[in-house]
DNA sequence: CCTCTTAAACTTTTT
DNA sequence: GTTTAAGAGG
């Protein structure tokens, strides 16, 4: 454990001015790369060293992944111990923590459902069918935006009625009747006990607005309130900060405004640049030299936000090496793109040595990632992409999670939905409308007519009554659990009864295996949980209640993998807070960037321009630019011209080199690279794009891996790699699992594609690969 | 009531 | 090109 003086020794001066000054408010405006987190950890770390007890101290952050980082970071300066006191964790999750504690103030029970955003578009499709609304003109997804927005702002139903200018807009807009979908929205969610994203917000802050007492008892709680990337909070969080800070005026905020690049969700600007006005004695410090890139990718950055009106005033300057100027490169086509690259990646790479992990591919959508993925397989570098389908998302995995959700929180309508007939036990869509209708006209929920069928006189037949009473008794027999079991022993018995076990094994083709291995993957993470949970020392049992509530507020982009070896591809968005030596900003054309959903108002421009701020930002030695000609868009063929904000660069720092090169480069590339690990089997062109292999929602990995397939010399034989490698395996072997670590194998069975080992691995026990899914190399035996 | 086929819509970024 | 929704047939 570290002295004050020990830790101030080791910031600059700007830092440690900033670390310092504990006594009132305090706006810390830091630019890219100027050691934000550095000063926030120190700060926790002073305030701790200063004799401030850890559970007085509040950090609020944005995801789990920085929440999770502060802590260790933290842990470092002043021990684990200290450092598991604090209470650090993203806004939505602390504040559901909160609430689960003071629901009753609010109306909700503690096993409240969190909605997330398919659940609440899927219950406002079904509200605006209700109706007798076009789903077509109410899109579900749009009229769903219009009532977060409203919630950012803390405007409830009631008061979005009353708003004139809400309305204006919405008739301008042609959906006219938004204000009594939200009103419906409003109180189906109460019905349901959910709430949604949103709702953690604004029933935290209505929770201290009518609950003084309650308020008080937090805003004493939490002594000092610290908040990473203030520039991205919404009016809503602005004003429960406020809630919690203003009579000691402890806070502390950092952030960046150029950075900001969550307006489409709410974020409000202003937040950070009118701080000084909510909190008149703010003090302003700036943190302007950045130790992350070279002189010239901060100049050009510099040179490109310049462009931007709004802004607080501040001079970033680097001290590091001038290094080369911005690489400028202009495609033919999207493919041409992706080749440069990968080329690029390549020749950067044996020069340079280094790992794969120094670069990465930042793009504008998600959708910008396939022709990346497919060029890398082909060329055969490794890579991994951040984003896109979560494991969370996958079918299997939420139906898993309805059940469970329903064990937790029967009224839980979107989960009911999904589950009461899956898997199939007769109960088809008859059936439920008329439940779904008994319920909305006696306002109950869907649950208490499921428990009680002959109450609401709905003339079922005898055999869909039978059904009916049986999956009721399946749910009790679940409910009746909940205060016996463990999450992982209650989300076996849930599987294996409800019959979702039976429906996953019966397949033996692809799709089926890869669902398999997403449900063992799941299992394995529950009881994971239960035992990290265990090993923390919890008093009560780990039940599935606490399970739930964490994986709720979980996104795959929160877990690290360590020790891998690819380039990293990813949205920018996603990019935020990352560096790399060498980035890659992609498809620099209009109509992609700036997004022509942005490019029509001037606000949304300046947020397109500081996204490219931050994707430039992101590099510590190279940065290249690209952009192509033709892209294939929605399956068409698209002209572009280069995006709007290259000419925003001071064009000094930018070089273009070789516009295009001879045809051929392609084809001498294509000597065979080894690939870490063992090839893939199957044939490329049937590998489904879907059933990717399964991740740990809790262990490294957890994100998309996609595996690079070695490339095929002679292309057309790829199993004969998958023979070699199971023949190679026998008992005794050790190997080396990608995800599960050293292991030995202790038996083979099967023969050819079906080739099973069983596997004793040094840390996990043992577990069955199906050969060919199992990435994993021999190490000897 | 379930499953397979075909049509349409869609892509901005996410706790 | 991809994914989801609606319709027809078993």
């Amino acid at each position: 454990m570290q002295s004050r003086e020990e830790l101030l020794a080791q910031l600059n001066d700007d830092q440690r001015a900033a670390v310092e000054y504990v006594d009132g408010p305090q706006l810390v405006i830091a630019g890219a790369g100027s050691g934000k987190t550095r000063v926030l950890t120190y700060k926790i770390a002073y305030l701790l060293q200063s004799g401030m007890r850890p559970w007085n101290i509040l950090a609020l952050t944005f995801t789990n992944k920085a929440a999770k980082e502060m802590k260790e970071r933290v842990g470092r300066l002043v021990g684990e111990e200290l450092a598991g006191k604090l209470n650090m964790g993203t806004f939505h999750s602390v504040f559901s923590r909160i609430l689960r504690v003071e629901c009753d103030r609010i109306g909700f029970s503690q096993n409240f459902t969190i909605y997330d955003e398919t659940d609440s578009r899927s219950l406002l499709k079904a509200i605006i069918k209700e109706m007798g609304l076009d789903d077509k003109v109410y899109k579900p997804a749009a009229v769903h935006h219009r009532i977060s927005m409203a919630k950012n702002r803390l405007v409830d139903a009631a008061r979005y009625s009353r708003n004139q200018d809400a309305i204006n807009y919405d008739t301008n807009a042609r959906i006219g009747e938004v204000w009594r979908i939200f009103e419906a929205y409003e109180q189906r969610c109460r019905q349901a006990n959910a709430m949604d994203f949103d709702d953690l917000l604004v029933m935290t802050h209505n929770l201290f607005l009518d609950h003084e007492d309650v308020r008080k008892k937090y805003a004493e709680r939490f002594q000092y309130v610290l908040v990473d990337e203030y520039q991205d909070t919404n009016y809503a969080q602005q004003q429960i900060v406020l809630q919690l800070t203003k009579e000691r005026q402890r806070v502390c905020v950092v952030g960046d405004d150029a950075q900001s690049i969550y307006a489409f969700r709410g974020a409000n600007i202003d937040n950070i640049l009118n701080f000084q006005k909510v909190y008149p004695t703010t003090q302003l410090f700036k943190l302007e030299q950045n130790y992350r890139s070279t002189q010239r990718i901060v100049q050009a950055a510099n040179s490109l936000i310049r462009k931007n009106a709004r802004q607080i005033q501040k001079d970033v300057y680097s001290k590091n090496v001038e290094g080369e100027k911005l690489q400028l490169r202009q495609a033919y086509s999207d493919k041409e793109e992706a080749a440069i690259v990968c080329r690029e990646i390549r020749r950067l790479h044996r020069k340079e040595g280094g790992d794969y992990s120094d670069f990465a591919v930042l793009y504008r959508t998600n959708a910008q990632s396939r022709t990346f993925e497919e060029e890398m397989r082909k060329e055969a570098i490794p890579y991994r992409i951040y984003g896109g389908m979560s494991f969370y998302q996958r079918k299997e995995i939420k139906d898993m999670i309805a059940y469970f959700r329903v064990v937790a929180n029967p009224d839980d309508e979107e989960a009911l939905k999904r589950i009461i007939n899956y898997p199939a036990r007769g109960i088809g869509n008859t059936t439920i409308e008329k439940l779904l209708a008994a319920a909305h006209q006696q306002s109950v929920s869907l649950w208490q007519v499921v428990c009680n069928p002959d109450a609401y006189a709905l003339g079922f037949n005898r055999g869909a009554l039978a059904k009916l009473v049986s999956f009721r008794e399946l749910i009790n027999a679940f409910i009746s659990r909940l205060p016996l079991d463990d999450a992982y022993e209650l989300g076996r018995f849930i599987i294996q009864q409800s019959g979702i076990s039976t429906d996953i094994f019966s397949g033996k083709d692809t799709e089926s295996i890869s669902r398999q291995e997403n449900l063992e993957e799941f299992l394995s993470a529950m009881k994971e949980f239960v035992e990290s949970k265990r090993e923390e020392g919890s008093e009560r049992e780990v039940g599935l209640l606490d399970f739930l509530q964490e994986v709720s507020l979980m996104t795959d982009l929160d877990s690290e993998d360590g020790a891998s070896s690819r380039v990293s591809l990813m949205t920018i968005h996603a990019a935020k807070g990352l560096e790399f030596p060498t980035v890659f900003v992609v498809g620099l054309e209009e109509n992609i960037f700036p997004s022509p959903m942005s490019s029509d108002s001037a606000r949304g421009l300046e947020e397109e321009r500081r996204l490219f701020y931050v994707a430039i930002t992101r590099a510590e030695r190279h940065c290249f630019l690209t952009c192509a000609k033709n892209r294939w868009r929605f399956g068409k063929l698209e002209f572009d011209v280069p995006s709007r904000f290259l000419a925003d660069i001071d064009p000094s720092l930018v070089e273009e080199e070789g516009k295009r090169e001879e045809r051929g480069w392609m084809q001498q590339n294509s000597r065979p690279v080894a690939s870490q690990f063992k090839a893939d089997p199957m044939p490329r062109i049937v590998r489904p794009r879907r059933p990717e292999p399964p991740v740990n929602p809790f262990g490294p990995g957890m994100r998309r891996l996609l595996k690079p397939v070695q490339k095929d010399v002679n292309s057309s034989s790829a199993s004969s790699s998958s023979a070699s490698a199971s023949s190679v395996l026998s008992e005794g072997v050790q190997i080396e699992h990608e995800r599960f670590g050293i292991g030995t194998v202790i038996k083979v069975e099967g023969t050819g594609e079906n080739t099973k080992a069983t596997v004793e691995f040094r840390n996990l026990g043992t577990k069955q690969l199906l050969l060919k899914f199992a990435r994993f190399k021999v190490i000897g035996r």
